[in-house]
DNA sequence: GATGTCTGCCCC
DNA sequence: ATTCTGC
DNA sequence: GCAGAATGGGCAGACATC
């Protein structure tokens, strides 16, 4: 647009040239307005054509962050900084914001209006530049310590003022975590092949992307270096990969017509899934979203040491928490209360071992296993690993018919896993990372439809929708109802299972038990945006029952200062109009269902 | 020092 | 994590 | 079928506040 080519080419040494952020903020709005990928690619791709010596900092404030995953950098403010920003800026009250929050769902464009509306009053106004706004986040990632969150908002605040409206709006977007642009990593990924390329070379790109998933760096790469230099990246052992991931089927026959009548079935572990790096004597770990996660699992590294019979190595396992005395596993819950811990790391360790159960490798010695179908690939982490105490390999198996997959995965289940992960060993069986082709499917027991696994929870209260639910509900607040004493009990939120049209009609349907605060049957430490006089009965599937620390089902009956809560709630698409509030599942029933879980948390956690 | 709130492209 | 939706 | 964006429970850490 207004480039001055001329200039550039005379005075490359001492001119550059630098993208307004108007001029992102304006063509993200654009973006916003279509729906159709291949517009969004011709956007972003001549985005990048013009971005010369911002293109990094370009891509980074497209995904709306500073830093790729696994450096774990991080900006510490989000939804709650922004509102106090923006009052800040406009003068009006945090909960005037707030109030607008949950009415109209989008901060970014609240701020936005903010601005429009304001009269006129700044005459000084500095212009913002990608490289401007980027080097304040990167700021603002920096600082910690006393008093840190007050200089983060006045960097933020600093950002505002001298902003545009449209330029506001995304300020917000990107501080608070939510482009709603309709781009992530895949949509950039072809819109490099095509700034650099050509459309042909997506699956290149994607495969740089896989073992760099860092796309600021490769677009840079394929604009300064041409779109062919990325074929020279090479799995390298510290580097993570972007994880391969699985497709669900709601059977086993499904599965097996799926993979063409024959697969290999793997326990699936509930845990935390880790690649292992082996780099000489060093060991790094890696969570599913790439971070860093080696200093809270000293013990898996010093065992992998050991296990690893190889130089260098790129694996991927399962941690999955474990009482070493009666062999079995633990909950989820367990191996959450390591991930991430600092403090008191030696007595978690002590009191929730961890085993690591391996089902892949994607580099051994140097060799990239990445292309080489699952079936080799197993056979080379076989040989690799010399099982110990911490360190197993998968239980893994090839069925051919749904009768034996059926024994293998009530096997699985009774051994505390959460299902089995079905894998293809065709020829394409490469590690594929993201979740495509079908290569690996995961089947767990509640998929299937079954009414043991469902309950009927009473809607007691509403939380205000975000984004494409702006203007609506977003959730809805959920209980159980104690007959003895004639209390509604909250047991999960519910946000998921919602066609659009089934969430449109959710006001007009609550209208008539609509209230002023909260019912005084009702006992709830979560503050709802809507109450309810308890009504209206939905059937809502979920996981298992897990102990909670905000819910009060069943508070204290279990377990002192706990309740009781529902493992990924959805609902089922059933109104149960022909049930009333009080007819509701009880608090009984919910003991009943977390008792007849096989898995039950440590003792001595009490 | 104890408690409460917020954040995490967190983990699931 | 699950689920829905536009392409 | 893919890609993206809504939404869930719950954990530890960091900081603010009492």
């Amino acid at each position: 647009m207004k480039r001055k080519v001329d200039w550039r080419y005379l005075l490359v040494d001492i001119v550059f040239v630098c993208v307004r952020f108007l001029e992102l903020a304006e063509i993200l709005d654009k973006i916003e307005s279509t729906t159709k990928r291949l517009e969004m690619v011709d956007l972003i791709s001549s985005l990048l054509k013009r971005a010369e010596d911002d293109i990094r900092e370009t891509v980074f404030l497209l995904q709306g962050k500073v830093a790729p995953d696994y450096e774990g950098i991080e900006l510490g403010i989000a939804e709650k900084i922004a509102i106090r920003a923006l009052a800040s800026l406009s003068g009006l009250k945090e909960a005037t914001i707030e109030t607008e929050l949950v009415k109209k769902g989008d901060l970014g464009k609240i701020g936005e209006e903010l601005l429009r509306n304001k009269k006129q009053s700044s005459l000084l106004s500095e212009e913002l530049t990608v490289k401007k706004v980027y080097g304040s986040l990167l700021k603002i990632s920096k600082l910690s310590g006393g008093g840190s969150q007050t200089r983060k908002l006045q960097i933020l605040l600093d950002l505002l003022q001298n902003a545009e409206p449209v330029e506001v709006r995304y300020l917000i977007r990107i501080v608070t975590g939510k482009m709603r642009i309709g781009v992530a990593d895949m949509t950039i990924v072809d819109s490099i092949a095509v700034a650099f390329g050509t459309k042909e070379k997506s699956d290149m790109v994607e495969g740089a992307y896989n073992i760099m998933p860092n796309l600021p760096e490769l677009a840079y790469r394929a604009m300064s270096g041409g779109i062919d230099s990325l074929t020279s990246l090479k799995v390298t052992a510290g580097i993570p990969i972007r994880s391969m991931l699985a497709e669900r089927l709601p059977s086993l026959s499904d599965i097996l017509e799926k993979m063409d009548g024959r697969f290999a079935i793997e326990y699936k572990y509930d845990g935390l899934r880790t690649q292992v790096h082996k780099i000489g004597n060093k060991v790094e770990l890696f969570s599913r979203r790439l971070e860093n996660i080696t200093s809270q699992f000293p013990d898996i590294v010093e065992e992998i040491g050991k296990s690893v019979k190889a130089q260098n190595a790129i694996l991927d396992g399962e941690a999955v928490p474990f009482n070493l005395d009666t062999n079995e596993m633990l909950p989820f819950q367990e191996i959450s209360r390591r991930r991430g811990r600092k403090y008191d790391l030696k007595e978690t360790i002590e009191k929730i071992p961890v085993v690591l159960f391996l089902f892949d490798a994607m580099m051994i010695n140097g060799t990239n296993l990445m292309d080489v179908p699952y079936a080799q690939r197993r056979l080379k982490l076989t040989n690799t690993i010399e099982e110990s105490q911490n360190i197993k390999i998968a239980k893994s198996r090839v069925v051919s018919d749904v009768e034996s997959a059926e024994r293998f995965f009530n096997e699985a289940l009774e051994a505390g896993c959460e299902g089995i992960m079905a894998k293809s060993i065709e020829d394409k069986s490469i590690y594929k990372p993201g979740a495509r082709e079908f290569l690996w499917i995961k089947y767990k027991r509640e998929y299937q439809l079954e009414m043991e696994d469902t309950v009927d929870l009473v809607v007691v209260g509403a939380f205000g929708g975000q984004g494409k639910r702006s203007g609506g509900y977003g959730a809805l607040l959920m209980a159980v109802y104690s007959r003895e004493e004639d209390k509604f009990r909250t047991v999960c939120k519910l946000g998921s299972g919602f066609s659009d049209e089934q969430l449109d009609n959710l006001p007009r349907m609550l209208k008539p038990y609509s209230l002023k605060s909260r019912d005084h049957r009702v006992e709830s430490t979560i503050d709802a945006d809507f109450w309810f006089t308890p009504s209206l009965v939905l059937e809502v599937k979920g996981a298992e029952i897990t102990l909670s620390p905000t819910h009060t089902c069943c508070r204290d009956i279990v377990k002192k200062g706990a309740g009781l809560a529902i493992r990924f709630p959805r609902f089922t698409g059933k109104w149960r109009t022909d049930k009333k509030a009080d007819e509701a599942t009880n608090e009984q029933e919910i003991i009943e269902m977390y008792h007849s879980q096989r898995k039950k948390v440590l003792a001595d956690n009490a």
